[in-house]
DNA sequence: TTAGGGTTAG
């Protein structure tokens, strides 16, 4: 006897054709085959007696059959498990139907179990009941059971299990079963193309379902039938065949809302949100009434799109259709208006609805996170904890909201989370894991973890890679690029943006060239504007900055501001105030209200020493309202993240972080550490000035220091790129007091120790 | 005399 199934028991092997008309090969009865939480409760030997002293009407199957027209389920059961005899057959079907009706699991298999003790359940009709109950109620498993015993079977039966296969995600099973069907002989009807069809677009030997199907379809007469239109502009939906989708489609006679919202939810999902729009204004031009299914659809394509107007019309239209008490419009929704930037109407969606499941939370946590406001997204999560169970989407939302933060104790125990779960390997987890070690700054973590990966992809590696990029280690990095194309994995365009930037960080010029040469050579990858940021980076920082300019006239793509920014950042470092203004010039052409790109032509005048024109930008940056520093720092204590804004005096320590930093500064002057540039131009040397400048990084430094144990790194995340005071200073504090400092700023990672930092002091010229 | 097609989050 083979082991009872569980849950999560691998899809049984289909058995030998022979072995279905085979008594032999039967298998046990289903009540055997039950696993043991699924196992029917048996009834209490007090309410035996009290069934036995019970009078009966004298037909029990009438009377069964009239309390499953009247939905008493509870009662039918009761009664069929009382009665002496088993009922007719009717009165089965009348019971299985009503389970499969109200999704009833449990009463469901307890019938099951029943016909099956009695060996009641032969004829066709009622094995055929049982099967549609049990693949409606997504018990796959035991409906192949069934439908192995069967020894009659019709269209229905194989139709049931080839759509029930097909939805349970067991396509090549499905397909199997679809052919052993053709060769019992069994004639397709109306209802079997779409069953099929469903798995066709899974599986990678798409041609059967393209070819075969559609012909056959033709041949009997179906291809007109709607429902298999639809099915087969799904199987070129997920094909990602849209123009075989879009000509299907076209040569349809007549279209229903389901297949406005294939052909919608299709360009969506295949990457052309903008097309979805048009098909979903083309519907309403046809007069087509959307429905909840439509409207999800469509508002996803205004989630990838940002697109905040349409998104509007279609919350009220779901307001006036009385459609936002479906969870799938309310979430569609909420996502909407994350992802156009107005995360407090998704709050507001949110907080409206009824009912909040597993997608409604790890939408709002991940629209936190997009909205850079990722204190709330881990808010959200730990409450999200109390209510509803996280899955692997949402634990990837809530990782990166821990390492946009660097909340490396929040991370970890999402991680031990994860694994107790035991969904570690689950999707995009794996990864999510990888990245949020890197961003919190524990590449020892991060490694151990990818090792850990049995299914890498491109994303893992260059997770990994960007991770080394990141910790200044470009050597380690384009080793491992070499042994990533070892292994076969196939580089990418992301692959080449963390090489070039190693290369870039390293001053790797020859390297540089070649990898970016190599793009197209090699690896047929057209370079996009990033690829091109990261040469002109590359040439600014060893100080080619004619050659950069050069390369920037010859682009065969028009510059975009970080194109202009690499360029203005190399004249800010080799202090080339003419080539750096005509960069600034096309920077803030582009991005006339970047703070950034501001202060880095004023860091230029600063550093040259053009203090006229310093004065001129800051006015313009006043005129402009971008004076405002907004600089902010994040440091997690005991698993607490705290946050400090520039000149920050709220947080109730203040007094103990100014005694650090003075302390600090008395024993920089003790030992002498007086080299320290300054912005100031009389004083070269450490002013009090210098170590209370307020900046936020050293405010997060200086709690840090206090809050956790002596001779522990402390790792603070900054939303701006670190000054080049701050740089050195923090060079210095990481001597003085011993300890490891780790700033993650938006530009790169700095690992202070011992008054040296893994940045190599590149872009600080 | 039952059944098939479109569904939101990374």
């Amino acid at each position: 006897m083979p082991p009872p199934p569980t849950k999560s028991a691998p899809n049984p092997p289909l058995l030998p054709l022979a072995s279905f008309h085979s008594p032999r090969a039967l298998p046990p009865t289903l009540l055997h085959c039950l696993s043991p939480e699924k196992r029917p409760r048996r009834l209490s030997s007090a309410a035996l007696s009290a069934a036995a002293s019970t009078s009966f009407s004298a037909d029990p199957s009438a009377e069964l059959r009239a309390l499953c027209s009247h939905g008493q389920l509870a009662q039918a059961l009761w009664l069929l498990e009382s009665s002496a005899e088993p009922p007719d057959e009717d009165a089965y079907v009348a019971l299985f139907r009503l389970c499969e009706w109200r999704r009833a699991m449990e009463p469901g298999l307890r019938a099951c179990a029943h016909a099956d003790d009695r060996h009641a359940w032969f004829g066709l009709r009622l094995g055929n009941a049982m099967l549609s109950m049990l693949v409606r109620l997504g018990e796959t498993w035991h409906a192949w059971r069934v439908f192995a015993k069967m020894p009659e079977r019709d269209v229905f039966s194989w139709n049931v299990m080839v759509g029930g296969y097909g939805k349970a995600g067991l396509l090549e099973e499905a397909l199997d079963l679809y052919h052993r069907m053709m060769w019992a002989g069994v004639r397709p009807d109306v209802y079997t193309f779409p069953c099929v069809l469903r798995s066709c677009g899974g599986v990678p030997d798409w041609r059967m379902g393209r070819e075969e199907m559609h012909g056959l379809a033709v041949k009997r007469g179906f291809a007109t039938d709607v429902a298999f239109c639809n099915s087969l502009i799904q199987m070129y939906v997920s094909l990602g065949m849209m123009g075989q989708a879009r000509t299907v489609f076209s040569r349809m006679d007549a279209r229903d809302a389901m297949s406005w919202t294939a052909m919608i939810s299709g360009y969506e999902k295949n990457g052309f949100p903008d097309k979805a729009l048009e098909v979903y204004a083309l519907m309403e031009v046809n007069n087509v009434s959307p429905d909840d299914i439509t409207i999800a659809s469509a508002l996803a394509a205004c989630a990838c799109l940002g697109c905040l107007d349409v998104g509007v019309k279609l919350h009220e239209l779901a307001e006036s259709k009385g459609f936002m008490s479906y969870i799938v419009v309310a979430n569609a929704l909420l996502e909407m208006y994350a992802k156009s930037k107005h995360i407090d109407k998704a709050i507001e969606v949110f907080k409206c609805m009824p009912e909040k499941d597993v997608v409604s939370w790890s939408s709002m946590i991940a629209g936190f996170c997009f909205n850079h406001r990722n204190f709330e997204a881990l808010y959200y999560f730990r409450h999200m904890l109390a209510d509803v169970k996280p899955n692997s989407v949402t634990f990837i939302a809530a990782l990166a909201a821990c390492a946009a933060t660097g909340a490396l104790r929040g991370g970890k125990e999402i991680h031990a989370h994860v694994l107790r779960c035991g969904i570690g390997s689950e999707g995009y987890l794996p990864n999510a894991l990888i990245d949020m070690y890197v961003k919190c700054g524990q590449t020892g973590y991060a490694w151990a973890q990818f090792c850990a990966h049995g299914a890498k992809d491109v994303v893992s590696w260059n997770t990994m890679l960007a991770g080394f990029v990141a910790h200044g280690h470009g050597d380690t990095a384009l080793s491992f690029f070499n042994q990533m194309v070892k292994t076969g994995e196939c580089p990418d365009e992301v692959t080449f943006v963390a090489l070039l930037c190693a290369c870039s960080r390293g001053g790797m010029v020859n390297e540089g060239w070649e990898l970016f040469y190599s793009m197209t050579e090699t690896y047929s990858i057209v370079p996009n504007l990033k690829h091109y940021a990261c040469m002109v980076d590359l040439l600014s920082r060893v100080g080619q900055l004619t050659e950069a300019y050069n390369f920037i006239n010859e682009m065969p793509i028009t510059p975009d501001a970080a194109v202009w920014g690499a360029l203005l950042n190399g004249c800010r470092i080799h202090r080339h105030v003419e080539l750096g203004e005509l960069a600034a010039k096309y920077v803030l052409e582009l991005e006339p209200n970047d703070a950034g790109y501001h202060v880095l032509l004023c860091d230029l005048y600063a550093d040259a020493g053009r203090w006229d024109k310093l004065a001129r930008m800051r006015k313009t940056m006043r005129d402009k309202g971008l004076d405002h520093d907004s600089g902010c720092s994040w440091v997690e204590v005991k698993g607490v993240v705290h946050a400090f804004l520039t000149d920050d005096e709220s947080h109730p320590q203040i007094r103990e972080i100014k005694t650090v930093l003075e302390g600090i500064y008395e024993r920089m002057k003790a030992s002498g550490c007086a080299a320290v540039e300054s912005h100031s131009p009389e004083d070269k040397e450490v002013s009090k000035d210098d170590i209370f400048c307020g900046h936020s990084e050293r405010l997060a430094v200086a709690f840090g220091l206090i809050n956790t144990a002596p001779g522990t790194p402390v790792s603070v995340t900054k939303n701006q790129y670190t000054c080049q005071s701050c740089h050195g200073i923090l060079k210095m504090i990481s001597n003085i007091v011993r300890r490891d400092i780790i700033v993650r700023d938006s530009k790169q990672l700095h690992h202070f120790k011992d008054g040296s930092c893994t940045c190599g002091d590149k872009g600080y010229g």
